[in-house]
DNA sequence: GCTTGTGAAGACCTTCACAGCA
DNA sequence: TGCTGTGAAGGTCTTCACAAGC
């Protein structure tokens, strides 16, 4: 019986703000967050055959003003018709291109525990074009099995195999107490880009990514409006 | 082999603004998200002895400026000693009073399919005193099994469940295209709090809180990042 | 001297409102 | 007429900077 799962503060989490130094022509972080929703409903839009919608309509599926919807856009390109709306096939694939969507992305995972192997099995990276192809641990009685079809590999050969598989994007679902220094050695390797599931904030150097998955931070802040 | 995971968005997050209409005095969402943050560090600062801190000091642990801290504070009270800083202890106490954390609180899972199960055997909930105390399925197949030590029930139940067990907090864990239709049920038992595994934004009436645990919108954005 | 708490300033993000165009 | 793209306005959040107090 296999798992998976993850979490987003935003939603969490949310992300830390992290807008280092900015361009007065950079595109605003919290919009390139917002990009990948859009790209969801315009794939369902597709899907049910629909071929032109207005911001005001995009907006409505959304939860988001029309306004927001076309400033965002605007950072961009001209993706519209005046009088018409967009095009959903041409703004979905626009779109995919700016996020780097349209290709496959090679990750790796350290840390294969409990939470890992829930990781390695969830079903939903493959299809957006995310594929786990090598998975490291620390533990000897780990190390060598073979979990969802990939070989278990000794945290040394991540460098190695970073560069050999040309993996981009690192996932850490170790204990909070190594979180740190497995991002350390993933930065190390050149990984730009990293989902961590350990429930700490992790310190990058600025020009790498993170992400943080805790659903416990989330629950947390929701507590608030309950009593309040 | 069992198995559990999540995400932050919030990064994170992040979590839909959502400041519905806001009195000048009320605190903003984006404080509240910030607070367990805070409390974790607390939490370890405590196990490692320190009795003191200041917001500089605190600051660095975050990667947050002091200044946002004592701002951050300064919405929920005076917690602090000029020309000292915080007591840790104290701080975390109030801190948790605050946000509802100095209590247990029950929670409902709704989905129990591969990633329903996984959420069943994540170990980080009770610690921080979150328990799924119930858990309900569509799928007769499932229905009536027993899984870590709980019986699933068919969602019919769900209503008086709630009422019964005193739930206030719901976990969805349910394909894409029933996620709204769930929300909706628990909405209308009076669940306010609703942490969300589907990949879709659902929506809610405005007194409910939602936070999207979404791995791959994370993902999603960051290879911008990538290729940019 | 050192650090908090907080008005004020500044940066950033969202919304408005309309010119421009189909 | 209908809708986009966008400067400008408005609002929110972050940072500054300093008075107050230990």
């Amino acid at each position: 019986m296999l798992s998976a799962i993850f979490l987003g503060k935003e939603t969490q989490t949310v992300a830390r703000p992290a807008n280092s130094q900015s361009n007065s022509t950079e595109v605003p972080e919290v919009v390139i967050t917002r990009l990948p929703q859009y790209i969801r409903v315009l794939n369902s839009l597709l899907d049910a055959g629909v071929d032109v919608i207005s911001s005001q309509q995009l907006g409505e599926q959304l939860q988001v003003t029309p306004a927001q919807i076309r400033k965002d856009l605007s950072y961009l390109g001209r993706f519209g018709k005046q009088g018409r709306g967009y095009n959903v096939s041409y703004l979905a694939t626009e779109l995919k291109q700016i996020l780097g969507l349209n290709r496959r992305w090679n990750v790796c995972l350290v840390g294969v525990g409990r939470l890992g192997r829930a990781i390695l099995s969830y079903p939903g990276f493959v299809p957006e074009g995310f594929e786990i192809v090598a998975a490291f641990e620390t533990d000897a009685a780990i190390v060598g099995q073979t979990i969802s079809g990939l070989r278990i590999q000794p945290i040394e050969e991540l460098d190695r195999t970073v560069t050999r598989q040309n993996i981009s994007i690192g996932i850490i679902a170790v204990p909070s107490a190594v979180a740190q220094k497995v991002v350390r050695r993933l930065t190390e390797c050149g990984i730009k880009a990293i989902l961590n599931y350990a429930p700490v904030y992790p310190q990058v150097p600025p020009q790498v990514k993170v992400r943080n998955v805790d659903p416990v931070l989330s629950l947390q802040s929701m507590t608030y409006y309950l009593v309040n």
